[in-house]
DNA sequence: AACTTATGACTAA
DNA sequence: TAGTCCTAAGTTG
């Protein structure tokens, strides 16, 4: 489900309504029973992300740090927020909403719900709970670790740096050394960190480069504005809590589909700028769009 | 009940 | 490149 932007939007929530708290952590699954079993009752001290990567800092005492637990949702990982954190993620993703006929919008005599489903991890306190559904990787890290972790990735979009030009040069250079197909090369995470499948597409498209094209290929000043386009459909997917790449004056109101994206699932169907048939092939496993026209 | 699909990433060969 | 892992929801039979 996540790209870089959900991910972060995943932290916000919980520096909102889990930072700072006293927390009961369980494994209702039981494949994370040791490690809830540590830290449980500690607290919340720090939710960070780098990329796809979510880090939840925890201490016995408020404040301190101990340990980490690194989460990746891999493809259809997710949490289900509930009580105080589901109001505050109300204002943000669709996605984060837990279904509101299941899960209670404040702590009732149904406090806390059942676990429903898999939950690998459950984070609750007196006014909120974060169940966790399905990661690809739930564990304890040291600080040590998680170093290790955010070194191995590329520059985040997301980062509050991300658009000076160390950064953005940091980016083109990852690019330009390699011969692998560019539309392969930003997926690859140490390249650029939290770029997904979607962004992949629609900034490829926005930016006109042919995902095909070598690294090596690609001109810096292109690989430039393609950085920036990460930056800036990430920080609005950010604030909009979804992906929304489109620009309004060129939506299409006859084509409900075709409302968010240009290419991303729009196989077959025209061009919202030049009308030829978007095409769809496997790159490396995953589903790539691009229009041949508009992308060189 | 079985099969399909999904915004991911790893390992083995 | 193929296989593996993590889960829920939708579709098909």
């Amino acid at each position: 489900m996540p790209e870089g932007h959900a991910i972060r939007r995943l932290a916000l929530a919980f520096d909102a309504s889990f930072v700072g708290e006293q927390c009961e952590l369980s494994s209702p699954q039981g494949r994370f029973a040791a490690g809830a079993a540590q830290l449980d009752r500690w607290w919340m001290s720090a939710a960070q992300t780098k990329g796809k990567h979510l880090f939840l800092g925890f201490g016995p005492e408020p404040g301190e740090t101990e340990e980490w637990i690194h989460v990746h949702l891999g493809l259809y990982g997710g949490w289900r927020f509930a009580g105080k954190s589901e109001v505050g993620t109300a204002l943000t993703p669709q996605r984060l909403d837990p279904d509101p006929g299941i899960l209670p919008a404040t702590p009732s005599e149904h406090w806390p719900p059942e676990p429903r489903g898999a939950v690998r991890l459950r984070i609750l306190t007196a006014e909120s709970l974060a169940d966790l559904i399905g990661p690809n990787r739930c564990q304890l890290v040291t600080a040590e670790e998680m170093a290790g972790i955010e070194a191995r990735l590329g520059p985040d979009p997301l980062a509050d740096d991300a658009l000076s030009e160390p950064v953005r040069q940091d980016f083109v250079a990852r690019v330009r050394k390699s011969s692998r197909p560019v539309g392969e090369l930003v997926m690859d995470q140490s390249v650029s960190a939290g770029v997904g499948n979607i962004y992949r597409a629609e900034a490829l498209f926005r930016t006109g480069i042919n995902p095909y094209r070598a690294g090596t290929r690609v001109s810096a000043a292109r690989l430039g504005a393609l950085w920036d386009d990460f930056v800036v459909l990430m920080r609005r997917g950010v604030i909009e809590g979804a992906i929304n790449t489109v620009e309004p004056d060129e939506a299409q109101d006859w084509d409900p589909e075709a409302e968010r994206w240009y290419v991303y699932h729009r196989t077959g169907r025209p061009c919202l700028r030049c009308g030829t048939s978007i095409r769809q092939a496997d790159l490396k496993g995953r589903a790539l769009f691009w229009c041949p026209q508009c992308q060189r």
